[in-house]
DNA sequence: CTGAAAGCGCTTACAG
DNA sequence: CTGAAAGCGCTTACAG
């Protein structure tokens, strides 16, 4: 098979080696074929022979060939962006979640575009119809609390963007995929430790209960401790807002005067670290007088002294799954996936004294 | 200005409205005038008559049209992305660069992609220059301490890819634009008000000295100390690696014994929280037998008790400044910019016993 | 100041 | 299993 030899042909070869980077056309034309079989090879197409096939992509992978994105995005009316949508404050929480998402879009040919937002704000939902329409994502990643948001979820649907949601519990949801992270058995196994040790005064603080991860969790450590027969009064549930601050105004209140648990269950590390200041003010030892259970297992937990026992998220992995489902080629439907938090065990229980 | 009626045009009128969006067709057809002339006005070409301007731009509004960042991409040869290289462990510092970037790419129809790299690993600078030339990228943030890897830039320059760099100290690079964060100066201030409190025994943690950050902050104390007459003997000096462990182990170092320094100023807070537990268990109290300055004012700083007195790096307005620089359209010279850090005094320290 | 033609690097729709 | 033509939505190079 003679190449037509031409200036074209001449200025090409030199180009893929140096400046310029090769084209379809280039291939096509080095291996003999049309472009559209070279565009075949490209999106694995079935419908080329064995042995075509081979030699092509001997030649791209010789040449260092890499298709264009945005050619390949403006005729597919499709980028190769994968954007993360997340209305989340916690950066350990933020960057794993990246990391996990980037572990599966390596070498994928598709790129990760962060987009924090505020669902507070009215017109956020519009803002993330612009992104997405805009930019043509190929997909949505939706991160708690964004993720809870149904409308958010409706207008995609409405733009035929595929998406995934990582949610704390699963529900109903026809057109996403579903990233369950099952809080509830998180704080049950939190509870059934403390229950273990011989707590009995058990308290408890959560997350602000507008956000479904804090019902979860607190769902989940109740009804464990029902079930081995402890009640929680409501003078020992104080709903705080995940932050550090109403951590420490929460401990205060049930560690003023005599009557104080033996342990407490918070909701997630920051507002556990909190209660450590509290007691640290007070001269009330942990363990010693006190056991705590925090939930992130962040940075944080063993940073502390004495070290936060604490239930783990696998976030990482929840971003990996989240984003190896958007990039997927196969178009058959997906269980609901989960993943599931166990407690790491540190220093900061004992039995009660 | 009568519309040529035709199928195709009574198809894009409700398109505009419902599902597909606009093109430049659809808006220079509406408008009377040819698509180069919308094309001038998108991109801001002073070439065009003001009243011109003005009927298109609010059609434009009126009709929702935004060009296709991937169709000018294409013709462009260069994408509407910038990318944000980073090989830095610190969740905080990480998400507070990317809010900074966001600031400035907001409704600039700009994104930003994240691309977390390992420097260490012996082919990450191939791998960067897959990720820019592939994805065309019109610019690159460069963070410590990626930034400070002298190859990594002369690539981008070679590639004739913009960048910025994010760096400790300035230095010569006549290609990309710097941003100075001043750590000396940070450090600086932190030794002078230790010394104003009356420490003369000052000891020191530093970061690996692989790190220019390092570096800095630890010249920029020493030095201090030493304009107003204060020694640091070499065995007050210990070269840690930014990590809690670390802190954790320096600060055990230092504080066995009975000749202990008054004072510790930390490179980074994450080891000062290594000092806090340190001197928790050993029964040292902060402020009383030692007082400590860390370095980052990270969230940490705060969580800490007591609160730890911290440098500020203001991260955010750095990311800000850097992604602003890749986007401006301004071709004139920038001069270097300046962050400076600054002291943020909590509970940590006061005068030695 | 304005426009018609060609092209960026791919894919879709159709034909064989 | 393979290919020639037209098109995705823009910009560049040229002409006026």
């Amino acid at each position: 098979m003679p190449a037509r030899k031409s200036p074209a042909d001449t200025a090409s070869r030199p180009a893929a080696a140096a400046g310029k980077a090769a084209t379809i056309n280039d291939i096509a034309r080095l291996a003999g074929v049309s472009k559209k079989t070279v565009s075949r090879i490209i999106n694995h197409s079935p419908l080329v022979r064995k042995d075509t096939r081979e030699k092509v992509e001997a030649l791209m992978r010789e040449v260092g060939y890499v298709p264009d994105p945005l050619a390949r995005g403006l005729a597919f009316r499709r980028s190769f962006l994968i954007g993360m949508v997340y209305d989340n404050p916690t950066a350990q929480y933020i960057v794993d979640m990246q990391y996990g998402a980037l572990d599966a879009l390596r070498d994928s040919g598709f790129e990760l575009v962060v987009h924090p937002c505020d669902t507070r704000s009215p017109g956020y939902i519009d803002s993330v119809r612009r992104f997405v329409r805009q930019q043509k994502l190929h997909g949505v990643m939706l991160v708690p609390r964004a993720s809870e948001d149904q409308n958010l979820a409706d207008m995609l649907a409405e733009l035929s963007c595929r998406y995934t949601r990582i949610v704390p519990v699963g529900f109903d949801d026809h057109d996403g995929r579903m990233i369950v992270t099952h809080d509830r058995d998180g704080a049950a196994e939190a509870a059934d430790y403390l229950l273990t040790l011989g707590h009995k005064d058990i308290a408890l603080i959560t997350g602000a209960l507008t956000y479904r991860s804090a019902i979860e969790r607190t769902e989940g450590f109740v009804q464990a401790l029902a079930m081995r027969g402890v009640e929680v009064p409501k003078s020992r549930i104080i709903e705080a807002s995940y932050t550090f601050e109403s951590g420490v105004a929460a401990g205060e209140k049930l560690l003023a005067g005599k009557d104080r648990p033996t342990a407490i269950f918070c909701g997630n590390d920051e507002m556990a670290a909190g209660v450590y200041k509290v007691a640290l003010r007070a001269g009330i030892s942990i363990p010693r007088d006190l056991s705590l259970v925090g939930f992130d297992d962040s940075p944080l937990a063993s940073r502390l002294w004495p070290s936060l026992t604490s239930v783990r998220r696998h976030t990482r992995d929840t971003g990996r799954i989240a984003a190896a489902t958007l990039i997927r080629t196969d178009p058959s439907p997906l269980p609901v996936a989960s993943v599931r938090p166990h407690l790491i065990v540190r220093d900061s229980c004992q039995p009660p004294a």
